[in-house]
DNA sequence: GCTTGACCTGGAGTACACTCCAGATTGTAG
DNA sequence: CTACAATCTGGAGTGTACTCCAGGTCAAGC
């Protein structure tokens, strides 16, 4: 497979995909007489994982250290798998944040509506007088004694 | 309050805080004699939740839209709404591919623990012909000639 | 009054993860 | 054979989100 297949294959950029065997993320690849890339096709497998880390946040920095242990062999299993085991723990954290953080803004929207529809409802054409927006009251700059910028 | 108690109370840098009111994200702050901030307690509320905004992904520059229309008044809340709803709507999403991306990484690292439980079960000191790591076969650069293509 | 620490500004620097480019070569369709 | 599409290299540039710094002002405690 030339790069232009991967290419397509992944998703990725073929500029992405020499970056990343630059940085040591994807290993030696076959190179033809005239310098040409040709990669197995089990790389595509390889891509995917690293996609998925990618996916749940891990720096390339950490796919590296990954990838380097990787092509050390089996001797390195251990390592490998508590790398993944930290970053599984990491990400389960972080998931649990933003589903937390979800929910806040899930009543915050469902609060936005409700004053949304209230308003339609009572609909007062007055538009000054709206002032007071009860979920997200602009906070504006108070008397400026300041006159600055 | 005086910027250091932002800072405390927060968790952000003063440059932070500077940076983002350079930015937009916070309102005009309102500035002593002697040019130094003085913050309104209500500023906490808003980068509390502007963190959340951070915590779930958006780009600050999103934030700052968040934080004209906010500017604008009560009129915008509509146009805020959808903002947010969308921004809702990325992050479901979003966590639905973490989580996948975890649940596959979950069943790798239980592969990964039974293979390794079981060579250690079978206890072959022969560290030579471990070769065959089911899990993360190293794909190594194989020798030169593989006929692809 | 003096020292120390908090604060100020504008601008430069950093880390990350690409992305683009010029200029060259090579593979392939017609 | 020729044209053009695909590939190559090294290096520069981009966008994001800070972070650091020099050099200065200011306020409060001793």
């Amino acid at each position: 497979m030339k790069i232009g297949e991967v290419v397509r294959k992944t998703g990725l950029s073929a500029d992405t995909l020499r970056y990343y065997e630059r940085i040591g993320l994807l290993p030696r690849i076959y190179r033809d007489t005239s310098g040409q890339r040709h990669y197995d096709p089990s790389i595509l497998v390889w891509i995917e994982f690293l996609g998925r880390l990618k996916a749940t946040g891990m720096p390339l920095r950490e796919m590296c250290r990954y990838a380097e242990l990787r092509e050390q062999g089996a001797s390195t299993a251990e390592a490998r798998c508590e790398l993944l085991e930290d970053h599984r723990d990491e990400v389960r954290a972080k998931l649990r944040k933003i589903q937390e953080c979800l929910d806040t803004l899930d009543h915050k929207i469902a609060h936005y509506r409700a004053t949304l529809q209230e308003n339609s409802n009572h609909d007062q054409p007055d538009n000054t007088r709206t002032d007071r927006d009860p979920v997200n009251e602009p906070l504006r700059a108070r008397r400026e004694g300041t006159g600055q910028h």
